[in-house]
DNA sequence: ATTTGACCTGGAGTGCACTCCAGGTCGTAC
DNA sequence: GTACGACCTGGAGTGCACTCCAGGTCAAAT
């Protein structure tokens, strides 16, 4: 199957914009174009695509995502390299929700400290409002 | 105790540019000064810093932050509207974590192909390298 | 007395990842 | 045959969160 820049958007959940700039600053081989000169993505660029939108959200810069799209143009003898740059990603990604669940704690103190002052507020102990906030 | 700009970055791991910037945003009340009309940061000052990188750490934009900011000056009345920010947030870190899982999974699975190139190019069926990278 | 180093201010510059725009080309619908 | 909508290009503009800079003050060290 073959894909308009439109459904291609739809379906990778980028923008058009980002399509074409994503091509242009070499995230995305150029896909196949229709007879008029249009844009005809493949299933193959919607995986790409999938997998790209995956390490985004992993937080990894367009830089890197460049270097990989790059690697796997150069084939097999790439894949070392490429493998390293994926486990080195899962490392960072690893911490970063260990980062997040630290925060997510210190998110429900917070959170459990206001919950006691709104009890407080309804009447008891005048003076304790203050809890630092 | 105080501290000096210097010893405030170290302590918050915020660079002295972004201290005073945050003074500028309003994210962060101008702390006291010392004779020589020097930044001298309270305990408090830091605390405050303190929760602050961690709100950042969520990826909360400094737009929000300014807000909890805000609110935090003007007393008790803006508990309940400071509780519903961080309520709010603890969603969305939550939903982030669950984000971030998803692309680990993805990554130990792109891992775990590359270790099976590997361990086929050492010798086994021709034709196998080229699974989907 | 001057040099040094930490700090001050207002404002300009940076890097990232898009996002938007003007002006133009197609193929289909009326 | 023209109006429309989707698409094209190269390039400019945006928002965010800093980061850097020039030119100046001040206290302590030489």
């Amino acid at each position: 199957m073959s894909y308009s820049i439109a459904e291609a958007a739809r379906r990778s959940g980028l923008s058009i914009d980002t399509l074409r700039y994503y091509e242009r600053i070499k995230l995305l081989d150029p896909p196949a174009r229709d007879a008029a000169g249009r844009r005809a993505y493949s299933d193959d660029d919607l995986n790409w695509l999938g997998f790209l939108t995956k390490l985004r959200t992993t937080g990894m810069p367009i830089k890197s995502m460049r270097e990989y799209a790059s690697l796997r143009r150069h084939g097999v003898a790439s894949a070392g390299r490429r493998k390293a740059l994926l486990v080195e990603q899962r490392r960072s990604v690893a911490e970063r929700i260990a980062e997040l669940q630290g925060c997510l704690d210190i998110l429900d103190y917070k959170i459990d400290n206001y919950a006691q002052v709104e009890r407080n507020v309804l009447g008891v102990e005048p003076g304790m409002e203050e809890i630092s906030a």
